[in-house]
DNA sequence: GACCAGGCACATC
DNA sequence: GATGTGCATGGT
C-alpha cells in the first residue's frame, strides 16, 4: 500500500498490524446481498448475535427475499424481527429501504450495482431510517462500492488515540479514511471489520488495552 | 441491576 | 447547531 503524508501512513500501519493479529475477517457475514442489506439496518445500535436470531427467523419463513418482505405485513415482519430490539422502528425501516428496492429496481441488487457509488449514496440517504452509516455499510459490503464505513468503534479508537477530536463528524471521520487509502472495496471491507474487531476485544467504553495491536501503531491512548 | 451493542429521527432549546 | 430522548432485545 502506498500510502501519502503521515496521517495516512499511520493508517496504513495500523491496518497491517490489525490484520497481522486478527487475520482477514471475511465480512459481511451473510450468505447473500440481500441479507446484508436487511442486516445492516437491523443492526442499528444492536448487538450482532440479536440480528442473527432475527434473520434466522425471516429463513425459517422463507421470507429473506425482496417480494416476499415487500408483500408482508409490517406487523408481521415487526415480530419475525423482534429478537433485534427495536422491532417496530426497524420493520419500518426495512419496509422503507424495500419500498426503494422494488420501485427502483425491482428489487434486484444487480441491478443497483450499475448505479455510481454517488448516486446511491443519496438515494439510500433518502430513505427514511438509513443514515450515513447503515448507508456506507449496505454500499460496502452489499453492492461492493468502495465507501467507508464509520461506526461507534472506529470513533472511539480515533478519539482515544487523538487522531480525531470529540466534535468530529461522520463525513469527517469518514473522510480520513477515503482519504488516505486507495479505494478498493476489499481494502475498505477489511479494514472496517478489522476495526470492529479491536473494538470488541480492547476499545470497549473501560478500555482493555493490554495486548491491544493498536498501541504500537498509535501509542499510548490519551484516556 | 447496570451497562452495553456494527443508529436514526425527532423535539426542544 | 447542539443536546436530549425514544426505540427494545439479550448478553455480561
Amino acid at each position: 500500500m502506498k500510502l501519502h503524508g503521515p496521517q495516512a501512513r499511520v493508517l496504513g500501519r495500523l491496518y497491517q498490524a490489525l490484520l497481522q493479529v486478527f487475520g482477514p475477517q471475511h465480512w459481511w457475514p451473510g450468505e447473500t446481498a440481500f441479507e446484508v442489506m436487511v442486516g445492516a439496518v437491523l443492526t442499528q445500535n444492536t448487538n450482532w448475535k440479536n440480528v442473527e436470531r432475527a434473520i434466522d427467523n425471516l429463513k425459517e419463513h422463507d421470507l429473506l427475499d425482496p417480494h416476499a418482505l415487500h408483500r408482508l405485513d409490517e406487523e408481521k415482519l415487526a415480530r419475525l424481527v423482534q429478537p433485534s430490539g427495536f422491532y417496530n422502528v426497524k420493520a419500518r425501516r426495512l419496509k422503507a429501504l424495500i419500498d426503494w428496492l422494488i420501485e427502483t429496481a425491482d428489487g434486484d441488487l444487480t441491478r443497483l450495482r450499475r448505479r455510481s457509488l454517488k448516486r446511491l449514496r443519496r438515494e439510500l440517504l433518502a430513505v427514511p431510517g438509513i443514515g450515513p452509516e447503515t448507508a456506507d455499510s449496505i454500499l460496502l459490503y452489499a453492492l461492493e462500492k468502495p465507501a467507508f464505513v464509520v461506526d461507534a468503534y472506529t470513533r472511539r479508537v480515533l478519539l482515544r488515540h487523538g487522531l480525531i477530536d470529540a466534535g468530529a463528524t461522520y463525513a469527517e471521520t469518514k473522510a480520513l479514511f477515503e482519504s488516505s487509502l486507495p479505494r478498493e472495496v476489499s481494502l475498505l471491507n477489511e479494514y472496517h471489520a478489522l476495526l470492529v474487531e479491536l473494538g470488541k476485544r480492547h476499545c470497549q467504553p473501560r478500555p482493555r488495552c493490554r495486548d491491544c495491536p493498536a498501541r504500537a501503531v498509535l501509542g499510548e491512548p490519551l484516556r
